[in-house]
This record gives structure tokens, C-alpha cells and sequence, in this order.
DNA sequence: ATAAACAAGTTTATTTTATAAACCAAATAA
DNA sequence: TTATTTGGTTTATAAAATAAACTTGTTTAT
């Protein structure tokens, strides 16, 4: 009937950030922190846990002198998300997408 | 860009629990408790939440000796299921659904 | 008739999770 | 040179989910 739902993945703020992640492939930290208007501190915590779990690679690099944080989704990450867009559907009474 | 997603719809079970209540109106505690695998203990919760929000109503009654605790879906968390939805596909990259 | 098992929940306690506040280091601006 | 800002991390707190234990009453077996 309902399927489960990866825990991981149905956070508002875990979602946003691998939507995000989705549609632009790669981001840093400042810009998804801005457009999620999520606190640095929770941002940092929920993208360590998404890292963990191999849904996201974190790469730590410079911009100049200031560090840059540099996020990008893995095809894990992609599977899982396109997994739990699955399984929310049997709770939404909504056919499946067919639009493209 | 990303809808805020009423926390008291955004959990498993009590999504599972209104889902269940817009397809079949009206249900006792022990049919939502089979269809979706939750304990008692934790759906008493989840049912209370959802009462005291107004997302549904809780009637108590008997069927024959035995208490029954019937719950249907109220226009309020009709409403509320539906703004949910249309926050969550702010998410998920999908186009509204058109089917039907 | 009495005890054991069961049904239908509720209450309470525990664990997990989310979130914010406090903190830190380096760079830039005054 | 001493604030201030940037780019975060760590730690503490609040909220939530969940399960375990309990209650009330009923049915079934002895």
C-alpha cells in the first residue's frame, strides 16, 4: 500500500538541497544556503549527513584565499531521490508523472 | 522556490493516515492501523495530532460491546493535504498533474 | 465461576531528529 | 591594528517519532 520512505530523504532541508542539486549539478555552500534560507549551522549538518551517506560529494576547495564548499549530487544520491519521489506517490493519490 | 512544508503533514504515518481517510471517508482504528503496519501506541499519537489540528475527526462510539474509534478527513485537512502537496512539488522538478 | 487470552486503545518513556546558538579561523575593511 | 565579514563547524536544546508498558473491558477456555 505505502511505500517506506528513506528517512534521509523526507527532511524539508535534506530535500531542497538534493532538488537543488538536481537541477544545477554542482553548487556552494553560500548558494544553496541562500536559496534553501536555511541557518549555516543546520545546513552544514544536514549536507555532513547526505555526504555520509553517499548521496552528495562534499569537495573542499579555495576560491581565491576563502574557502569554498562544493556540493554535487552522486548517481546514489540520484537513484535514492528518484526512489523516494516513487514512494511518496502512494501516498498522494497522483499518477505517475508522464510529462517529457 | 522551495514551499515551507506543514510539519504535521510531513511524517510518514500521519500522510499515510489522511491519504487513507481521502480515498475511502470514513475508517475505524484498527483497519488504519492494518493498512499502514503502524503500532497502536503510535497512531493514538499521530490520530491525537491530527484531531487536534482539525485535520480530522475523531468520533468514539461502540459496535456492540466493543469501542470504536472511527476517524474521517475534515475540509480543513483536505485543504491542508492539498497545500501540502502542491508545496512538495516545489521538490520534486514535476509538473502539476493534469490527469483526470 | 474463574482464569487466561484478546481487543482496542492510551500513557509514558526513550530514542532520534531538527534546529539554533555559540564558536572558530581566516580574510577584508576601517 | 582592531573591528567586521565570510565561511563555515561544533555543541546544546527543543521537538518529534516511536515503542514499550499499561488500562479497560470482552471473549474464550477450564
Amino acid at each position: 500500500m505505502f511505500k517506506p520512505l528513506d528517512p534521509l530523504l523526507h527532511s524539508e532541508l535534506r530535500l531542497a538541497v538534493m532538488s537543488l542539486l538536481i537541477s544545477v549539478d554542482e553548487a556552494e555552500f553560500p548558494y544553496i544556503k541562500q536559496q534553501t534560507g536555511a541557518t549555516a549551522g543546520n545546513l552544514s549538518v544536514q549536507l555532513d549527513k547526505l555526504a555520509t551517506a553517499g548521496y552528495i560529494a562534499i569537495e573542499k576547495t579555495f576560491k581565491g584565499k576563502k574557502p569554498c564548499t562544493l556540493c554535487r549530487i552522486t548517481p546514489v544520491g540520484l537513484k535514492a531521490f528518484e526512489d523516494y519521489v516513487a514512494a511518496l506517490r502512494t501516498y498522494l493519490n497522483v499518477k505517475p508523472d508522464t510529462t517529457q
